[in-house]
Formats: C-alpha cells, structure tokens, sequence
DNA sequence: TTTAGTGCAAAATCTTTGCAGGGTA
DNA sequence: TACCCTGCAAAGATTTTGCACTAAA
C-alpha cells in the first residue's frame, strides 16, 4: 500500500508526487515512461487494459516497454491484476484492497468499497487442503442504470 | 442448472448420460467431440483451460473446434468461463454456483461451496451506477498444504 | 561508470475467420 | 435433405525474447 491512501485530498497537480513517491518506494528508476504510466493509472481509478493504455499513452512507449513495465509492477505489488470478463487483462493500481461493479453491456465500473477479508478465516477454517487464505478477487457483474 | 445437480449419487459411467441431457437440453447437436469434451468437464470437476483439454483429448478433437465448441457452451450456459490468474481463461461446467481456493504456488484447487447471493442485494442497493446485481465471481487464493 | 530501462525486429503464442467437406437430426 | 459441425489453412491479435543503444543514479 502506498502513500497514495493518505493523499485523498490533494490536488490534481500533486499526482506527480504520488508517482514519484511511488517509484521511489519500490526502488525502481524514475523514467519518462514510467512516470507516464503510474500518472494514467493514478488518475484513471479504474483497471484499464494495455489496449487502454496503449491508447491513452500515444507513441510515446513502445508497447513492448509497456508489457514489461506492467510485468514489473505487478511483481513489486505496485500494480494489481484484475480480470473483468472482457477476455484481457487488465492492471489497476494498488490501493486499498476493493473491488468493483461492472456493467455487462457498456463495461462502466464502480468501485464497491467494501471487502470480504473476515470472510477469508471463515472459509480457510473450512478447507480441508488449505490452512490459509490471504488473497481473493470479487467482482459483481449486473446492468448499469442508464443501459437498463 | 441441468440434471447434474439431482445425480450426485450416480456411477462413473452414467457420465455418458449427463452429457446427453446437457446437450439435448441446450439443442446443440450431439457428436463425437461434444461428447468427449463435455465428459472431460463432467469429470474433471474444476476449471480447465484450453491448453489443458486439448492435452487430454489428443489428436481428437482439432483446437479450432474446441475454440469454437467453449465459445458455444459458453453461450448456451452449459459452461462458466473463470479466470484463475494463471493468464489463461478457464472452463469449468456450470453446475450449482460456487467459488474456489487456489494455491498461489501449485495451483491446487479446492471447491467453496458457499455463495454470496444474498450479499448482491445489499451491494447494488449502495451502489449509485446500478440498480441490481446479477453475476458476481469470487475467488480465494493461498497456499495449500503440501506447499507451506 | 555501472546497471537498469528502452526500442526495434522478430519469434512465439494464442485466437479467430473463411471455406469446403462431412455428419446429425 | 437441410443445416449444423468440423478440419484445414491462413490471417489476426497478443505477448515474449534477444540484442544493441540510451539514460538514470
């Protein structure tokens, strides 16, 4: 988790702080591509795709850098993988843990801020393979009100 | 919902039979492919990807008409399309509704019986973008056992 | 200066499409 | 027989790799 979560009322301007910061964290080099990246997903507040990325960021990165650095990011827990249905992958950044609404026809999302994490020792204590959980993925899927 | 779920208590070889219910009931024609992908699922009893059922099923069955045939089950209901965060989709048969534990390290899984249903209500009545939720997916990630 | 990061080309994967022949109802 | 289903070939899309060059610390 990342300074990000006490930054909620800064100004739009100081994403370029929280991206630093960020990257300063994780120890990985501040580069022009990578400052671009962190500063769409900062500001998109919702999982976006490559394809999303790839469009919004222009020529500016090779998609190749941009394959490796979300690789990258993941791994330093920057990044969180998530997987809406739409058949890619799609990358949010890592703030506090929730999940989403996602509407099936027009793909609009919601955040829902709630999450299930004492539901996580209730189920562990029933499995018979696991001893632990620490992880799980929730995601809603319904009709948005303006395509209903 | 098909026949399965009142046959807990059948044979291994009355397989066969599901499988001709699901497809008579879903008026997809029955043939040799057909048969024995669904009877894979039917077995199998946890997701599959595709690279898994095409190592299964051998020479039998040409990929293309497994992509073509997951796509048409997927439509007519008979199966669930699941992402398991191994980077490829997985199918499993649609059976009653359920969620898995999956070891993040040797990628075991484990049926959770449990569901969330009633927590859909209380989730879309927060919600500003939806009136009604009416899929959600969730999944538990750990490390099994043998593993830790 | 050293090492991580990037761009380019090309390979490797994964998925879809068009069309002609074959099998099911 | 009529139409759905399948296989094959090939195209399209997506992701990864190798290598040389560039830039951050």
């Amino acid at each position: 988790m990342y300074d990000i979560l006490i930054c909620v009322n800064m100004q739009a301007g100081d994403n370029k702080m929280i991206v630093e910061k960020i990257l300063q964290k994780s120890g990985l080099k501040k580069t022009k591509g990578r400052v671009q990246i962190l500063g769409l997903l900062v500001n998109a507040n919702k999982p976006l795709s490559i394809e999303e990325i790839e469009c919004l960021v222009g020529t500016d990165v090779h998609f190749v850098t941009l394959y490796r650095m979300l690789h990258q990011f993941a791994k330093s827990g920057i990044v969180y993988q998530t997987d809406l249905r739409k058949g890619k992958v799609h990358y949010e950044l890592q703030k506090k843990h929730h999940h989403h609404i996602v509407c099936s026809i027009c793909g609009v999302q919601e955040d829902v801020p709630m999450c299930m994490d004492a539901l996580q020792a209730s189920v562990a204590s029933r499995s018979k393979k696991f001893n632990a959980i620490d992880n799980h993925v929730l995601e809603f899927f319904g009709v948005c009100k303006k395509c209903s």
